[in-house]
DNA sequence: CGGGGTTGTGTAATCGTTTACATCCCGCAA
DNA sequence: TTGCGGGATGTAAACGATTACACAACCCCG
């Protein structure tokens, strides 16, 4: 069957060009059909290493590109994963796509991205459009999604895992790390340090599990040293250096202000920091100042910011691997909890002594 | 961290894409044909009102979302546009990228990201593969690049922008600010306050033409100042802290050592800050150090690092107006410059007196 | 020498849209 | 009355791969 011999008319400027080669075209100048073709590109062990190699020839001598649509119309999958984050903004979440996209593309998957901006809604609103676009699997971060989200995923059949966060009792398959623990052994050092009066700089812990993990493990390890948090001690901020700043000012300027202070990530600590330059408080001595990722922006801080690595590149990586096994059919865990790391620097110390009590 | 008891979930070799609602079962609830369901979708207005009620009310009950290959590969339109990046790592792309993003979503594109680490040949390979999965335009970062970049571009006709330079001789249509006048304008403040041995740290210039404006940006300043820039001054590194930190350190054990050392961008800046401090060197007293890009890392360091505040989110929504114009079929411009603007902190100061003369 | 298995390849149906073209209907001018 | 124009809709042919199925050739062994 022979290709119509003009494509349609190009702009009168354009020279004319070769339409584009199809499987069609490849097959007749290797002499075989388009079955072989495309099995070549697909399975190649099943076909005659002789004729596998006349076939390449012509792929090559062509330019011969698949086209994606139709493979992913007959075969009904695209090669596509969605990865869908908060915000490209935040570059934690950056390097986890950027992880999970190096995996993938190994495999010769492409990834598209999203973000939400922290909107439960709006984050359902662009799964459906990748749904649309006809991606594979989907990776999320954060524990918490729309009810919504679940039963679209699961009425589309669309594997997915979460991420940034490890819950075993879950039933949403999910890779992470445990966010409660690492507030968690902050305090505890902190404790260890004599501090009685903490304060958290926290995201909106509304629809956003991280914060709320970071905050439930300062609590806890209060809870078991007999100490409480203050609510006023608590304020929940955008996550920007200016926001944070500005509500860690706001703590400093209480009359019984805490000696210790946990960002729920360096921005917060930063943020911290920045605040206490401004009131020309001391770090380490007047007041200690943690935040959690280990990100350069805190590292090269003076004070460095004490924090926590988390390991969010290992997380993209392992969780290109589960959405791979589970694409090819293959076993899966359904959770996956990776350690994090105590970094401590210098905006940590002991608590000040004989500063104005608590009470 | 203890791994969570691993329950297994076995997949079946099921198809990854589930029967759902199609066209035709839309058309029937309706009582139409499937053209006329293709018509509501897409050019409502020729459909009668009270068939396109009909047809809406039967999308929404069998919540249709349109199986976006079988419209690409009919309509040879995918509504993806790829965005190709150095590293989504670096921060500053990620905003350019998020910018775009938000532009195209609003119109219904999707964006696909591939990062090819500064490798060009790399770029090539992904831009290939972005084509088989179908994106309808590009936008890449920065003006070098493989020629058999541009053959691929054309021979599959997708439009695409540069970004992150600005060149109006250039024939390919670009988008993006003056990388040179960035670093002129450092340059010229920096003789002003009696500078004349000036050091560089910048990104291997070689395909990456952001790092190689700078660098002429201060060259030129230079030359008309009738100074000239020591060669054993510049230092190429990767771009980033730790390896900018050991290129300073090497600038600072020269004999005669710079007054003041240029960064392309703000991890050079900032390295070189970082190198300062291990030396026990006092910014700006004994040495000025400048970045561009004014990022939140140079912004909060001690002393904040003078940098050049980059129209990067700018750049992202104009090449996404750009690319829209383009499949739109409106008009457009070939080449759009963004205004920087330097921000001056307090990393740079007058020249040191005194100290061992050059000569 | 015949039958069962294996291997390699071709034929043709199929995926779910879009769209060129055909058809139908209606109103209105000649 | 006839014919024509045009709007609304239906019919059916693409789009370019993948893949179930058929079949031919060959091998091995009883």
């Amino acid at each position: 069957m022979a290709r119509p011999p003009a494509r349609r008319g190009a702009s009168p400027l354009a020279p004319v060009q070769a339409a584009r080669a199809s499987a069609l075209d490849v097959a007749h100048r290797a002499g075989v059909s388009s079955a072989t073709v495309s099995r070549v590109l697909n399975s190649p062990e099943r076909v005659d290493p002789q004729t596998r190699a006349r076939v390449l020839e012509a792929v090559g001598a062509l330019r011969y590109v698949p086209h994606g649509a139709a493979r992913s119309l007959r075969s009904r999958r695209s090669r596509m994963i969605g990865a869908v984050v908060p915000s490209f903004e935040y570059a934690l979440y950056a390097r986890t796509t950027s992880a999970l996209q190096r995996r993938l593309n190994a495999q010769a998957y492409s990834v598209v991205v999203a973000e939400h901006h922290y909107d439960l809604a709006k984050e359902l609103g662009v799964a459906a459009q990748l749904i649309e676009h006809g991606v594979d699997a989907f990776m999320f971060v954060g524990l918490d999604h729309a009810p919504d989200l679940y039963a679209l995923l699961e009425e589309h059949r669309r594997p997915y895992v979460l991420t940034w966060g490890a819950d075993p009792r879950s039933s949403h398959p999910n890779i992470g790390f445990d966010n409660a623990a690492a507030t968690y052994a902050l305090a505890r050092h902190l404790i260890g340090l004599g501090h009685r009066r903490f304060g958290l700089l926290s995201a909106e812990p509304r629809h956003n599990d991280r914060a709320r993990s970071r905050g439930a493990g300062l609590r806890k390890a209060l809870r078991e040293a007999g100490l409480a948090l203050d609510p006023r001690h608590v304020r929940f901020a955008p996550i920007s250096l200016r926001s944070a700043e500005a509500a860690m000012s706001e703590l400093l300027m209480l009359p019984d202000r805490p000696t210790a202070v946990l960002g729920t990530n360096d921005v917060f600590g930063v943020g911290a920091l920045l605040a206490c330059r401004r009131f020309g408080l001391r770090v380490p001595e007047d007041i200690s100042i943690t935040g959690v990722d280990n990100t350069e922006l805190g590292e090269t801080q003076q004070p460095g910011l004490t924090s926590v690595a988390t390991p969010i590149v290992e997380v993209g990586s392992a969780a290109a691997e589960h959405l791979i096994a589970r694409l090819e059919g293959r076993d899966w865990d359904r959770c996956l909890s990776l350690p994090v790391q105590l970094v401590f620097r210098a905006s940590t110390g002991p608590a000040p002594r004989g500063r104005r009590s608590a009470r």
